[in-house]
DNA sequence: ATGGCCCGTAGAACGGGA
């Protein structure tokens, strides 16, 4: 079982791309992030066509996130909760379901702006409250009362300086602060392992870059886009890399697509 | 040194992204 997230930053501008992506990798679970659609525009159908079944929250200009599941392999996602309960929250940032056996969150964190801004506050805010949601979820996956936890998404962490193309430029600075670092090991103190770092990688791998400053070319990014899987999923994680090359194409997310195998 | 791009909503610039 193939899983992978991407924030396309845009789904109607990516879509293309996006379908392109898909028939190259057809993973079993694709999270999106950065929709920036209205529920009525989402493009169930063209995703349909190519085998997708979705699960969506979109609202005008900003957010948007999804999750599309391939039907021949995992169907159609069930028990779809978006949002968390726990914490009231106009942005669309946030969806879970039932994917082949896995409970899927799909996960938009905040940006923060700034360290110490408003929006900086409600990044920290709105990361807690996930951390005691899903600790209460791991809790009872543990127990075999909930299905095993898949987190996907844009965190908008870079969890260390590996992470960060120049980290005396980045030493403190939004994604990269020890607010919220710890935020992230709080994640893996619930259980969760980041995909990612179970493996040897080379260095200096990102998964965003900005689009000024010729940031792809430079390589000048930063790695805050994950995979996490619960403890009992571990075991199986064979594989997880970031694919760099739909940043390569004319017209790209800022975003690549990170993806990760589960064996047996 | 600074900011340099892209997207949506506009129907010109601006907020937001990271």
């Amino acid at each position: 079982m193939k899983l992978a997230t991407w924030n396309v930053n845009s789904l109607k501008v990516r879509l293309p791309q996006v379908l392109d992506w898909l028939a190259a990798n057809p993973v079993d679970v694709l999270c999106l992030q950065e929709t920036k659609l209205r529920d009525e525009n989402f493009p169930k159908g063209a995703l349909a066509e190519a085998g997708y079944e979705a699960a969506f929250a979109g609202q005008p200009t900003y957010n948007g996130v999804a999750i599309l599941a391939r039907r021949d392999t995992v169907g159609v996602p069930a028990d779809v909760i978006v949002g968390n309960p726990r914490f009231e929250d106009a942005q669309q940032r946030l969806i879970s379901a039932t994917v082949g056996g896995l409970r899927v969150v799909c996960a938009y964190f905040p940006n923060g702006q700034a360290v110490g801004s408003e929006k900086f506050d409600y990044k920290l805010r709105w990361i807690d409250a996930l951390i005691d949601w899903l600790g209460d979820h791991c809790r009872a996956a543990g127990a075999g009362a909930q299905p095993p936890l898949a987190l996907l998404g844009d965190f908008n962490v870079a969890p260390e300086d590996r992470d960060v193309h120049d980290p005396e430029k980045w030493a403190g600075q939004i994604h990269c602060s020890d607010e919220e670092r710890a935020r992230f090991f709080r994640f893996v103190d619930l259980g969760l392992v980041d995909a990612f770092r179970m493996f040897d990688q080379p260095p200096k791998q990102f998964s965003w870059w900005d689009y000024r400053m010729m940031g792809f070319r430079r390589n000048a990014g930063l790695r805050i886009d994950h995979i996490l899987f619960d403890a009992s999923l571990a075991p199986r994680v064979r594989a997880c890399s970031i694919d760099r090359e739909p940043r390569k194409l004319e017209q790209p997310s800022d975003h690549a697509p990170v993806i990760a195998e589960l064996g047996d």
